[in-house]
Order: C-alpha cells, then sequence, then structure tokens
DNA sequence: GTCTATACGAAGATAGAC
DNA sequence: GTCTATCTTCGTATAGAC
C-alpha cells in the first residue's frame, strides 16, 4: 500500500485526521490552490456533513492544518535524526523523499514546498506557516553541522543550501519521473561537506 | 514598473500575448491550479469573447502556452549566456530570480517548477512540458560545464545540483521574503565547483 | 457527529450576433 | 476578432433534521 494512500484510506483514524490526511496527500500532488473540499471528502470517505463540524473556518483552515499535519511529522523525524549528525540526517531526508516519489509514481512532492509557493494572495498565512516549518528544518540542521565540528556561518550555509538543494532535487524527479536527481544531488552534497571539512582543518590548499 | 505586471499590462502586444504574459504571471504566483481564465482576463483586460477564439483548447491550452511563453524566455537567456561558461550563467541566473522576487515583492517564483509540481491528473502533458524545459537548462549547463573542463560526470551532476539547488533557493527566498538563501546557495556552488576543479588538477588530498 | 437539501457564487465552456 | 448571453458544472458554505 502505497505513502499516499495508507493515510487516507486508513482504516483507523478519526474523520477528522481522516481528511487531514487527505488534504495532505492533495496538498503534495497538486498543490494549495489544487486541495478542494470535495476531493478530499472523496478521498478520505468522510461524510460531508462534518467538514464544519470538524473545521468550521472551512477549506482555509482544512487547508492549514494539512500543513502543519504533514509538516510536523517530517519536522519530528529531522529533529530526531539532527542528534546523529547531519549525515545521517540527510541521508534520512534523502530516504523519505526517494520512498515519497517512487511510492507515488511520482505523483507526490513535499507539502511544504507546495504550500510556499502555491498559496493565494486571500490566505497569505500559508505561505507564513511553510516558512516557519522549512526555518525549523533548516535550524535543525544548522545545529547538526554546528556538532560535526563546523563554524556558524559555515554551518547555516550548508544547512540552507542542503534544503534548498534536495526540495529542488524533489521537484526534478518529479519532472522526469526518476529519482536520479535526488541521488547525483546528494552526492554533490556529500562533497561539498568533505571539502570544507578538508578546508577547515587544513585551510585552503595552494592552487 | 514591476517584471510581473510590465509584460500583462503590456501597452503594446496582441490580446494572445498579453493573456499568455498574464497566464504566466498568475502561474508563477499561484501554481498552475491557481490559474483560472477569469484571472487571466481581468490582468490582461482581454476581452472575455477572444478566449475561444485565441484558445480553442480553452484553460489547458492557455497553461501549456503559458509555461512554454515563460519558460522559452528563460531557455533563451540561458542558451545564450551558456557560450560564456558555467559560472557566468549561473550568476546570470542568480540575479535573473533575484530580480523577479524583489520586484513582485516575493510573490512570483519560477513557472516551470510550478508546472512540475501543480499539474492536475487531467494535464500530465504540463509536467512533462516542465520536464522537457528544465531538462534543456540542465543539459544547456552542462555543456557549460563541460566546456570549462570538467568531465561527462562531473558536468552532469554540477549541472543538476546547480539548477536543484538554486530553484530550491528560490522556494526558500519566497518562504522568507528574503534574497539571502539565494546568495548563501549561490556561494556554496562557487566554493563546490571549484573544490571540484581543484580535484580535478591535483586529485584528491591527502587528509 | 453525521445526514440531506439547498443557496450561492465562481469558473469553464458554447452559441450566435456584430 | 470581439461582444453578450447563457448553460453547466463545480465548489464553498449554510440550515435544519436525525
Amino acid at each position: 500500500m502505497s505513502v499516499t494512500t495508507r493515510a487516507a484510506r486508513g482504516v483507523r483514524g478519526t474523520t477528522r485526521t481522516k481528511m487531514l490526511a487527505s488534504a495532505a496527500e492533495v496538498l503534495r500532488e497538486r498543490g494549495a490552490a489544487g486541495v478542494t473540499i470535495d476531493e478530499v471528502l472523496t478521498r478520505s470517505g468522510a461524510p460531508r456533513g462534518s467538514v464544519y463540524y470538524h473545521f468550521p473556518e472551512g477549506r482555509t483552515q482544512i487547508l492549514t492544518e494539512a500543513l502543519h499535519y504533514a509538516g510536523d511529522a517530517i519536522t519530528a523525524a529531522i529533529d530526531d535524526a539532527a542528534q546523529r549528525g547531519a549525515k545521517v540526517l540527510l541521508r534520512g531526508f534523502v530516504g523519505y523523499w526517494e520512498r515519497l516519489l517512487t511510492e507515488s509514481d511520482f505523483t507526490a512532492g513535499c507539502p511544504v514546498v507546495a504550500a510556499a509557493i502555491g498559496s493565494a494572495p486571500d490566505e497569505p498565512q500559508l505561505t507564513v506557516a511553510a516558512g516557519h516549518i522549512l526555518d525549523r528544518w533548516r535550524s535543525a540542521l544548522t545545529r547538526a553541522f554546528l556538532a560535526d565540528g563546523f563554524d556558524e556561518t559555515d554551518a547555516a550555509a550548508l544547512a540552507v543550501t542542503s534544503i534548498a538543494a534536495l526540495e529542488g532535487a524533489v521537484v526534478l524527479c518529479r519532472s522526469t519521473h526518476n529519482t536520479e536527481p535526488l541521488h547525483e544531488v546528494y552526492g554533490q552534497l556529500e562533497f561539498l561537506i568533505k571539502a570544507k571539512e578538508f578546508v577547515r582543518r587544513n585551510g585552503l590548499p595552494n592552487q
């Protein structure tokens, strides 16, 4: 059973949770503007009548909570892996995306990116919320690089670059139906980190 | 006048072109699912009656052509810059995104990425078309790295990584209303390229 | 907590006049 | 090439029964 449908078709889970899982799924696949109440109801099998019972603020609320439902799960995994060093964290991140991409047959991507670039002008909170989540990822990764011995500047730069590169790679993977970009990018990140470690220990080599 | 509205509000340009410019604008701001005919008409000032005259296949056709309208312009700029080396190309790419981001007050991003991750299941051509465009960028950049002396493997990896990282950085910039991620990522890419050039010339240094 | 019915508007699409 | 009018579908939201 696939990553993208397991939660939504959940044998267990409250109606509310099933709706959020479905909304997160649509968010990953079609972007923020593509999340409609109808689609969420169809996928979750939830009853029409419960929509405004569980989500009084309607579609906007569903969207916001779905973003956190999906994003916070990733945040938790990142926070957890961060304690075992930046490289472990990055490997876990790559593994997560690879599984999501292949199991969804490349129809699903990052829900946080989708929220960051697809929110309507009347729901700017969504972009802000996505920014907060991305920032938590960045900060966890920065701490991991600091723990690995990098200084503030390098740790921050490596964190931003890693997240940008891997998120970008996920987009490339979707557009080519191929996980290779993800692995190529990961390889280059590994090299970059090694190179910076070398410079940190030995200084810049004479050209 | 801003990058995002100049074309759409164009004093010159045919109705057809103005519609495409507006559609591309909406695509950059809200993603594929956010592109509605109404919004395109409002922004372009085009007459309702001409929609199906210029675009017999309706919304889908507008979307597809808008993607090419915006994407092919970037492709042309890339192809042009590619002849002056990979570094010039990357600098130009960064400059382009920085201008777009600031002049749109971070409401606009990459139209090709938007198309790649936001197409509905009934319009898979859009993802495919986005993939083709990204692939042209990748191949132009690969050629530039080859011309700079890298071997096939390194050139390909650097090209994919550069595009992924910079596209990812644009997303981060939008979510934080700040161009710093773009510059940080560019700095790391420069370092990565220098490091690989060093290894190419001197081999791996003893750790 | 969930159901049905319905109001209301937005959006895609078509027809025929000009 | 453009205009108005209209049809249809879809999507959001509300009301009130169960």
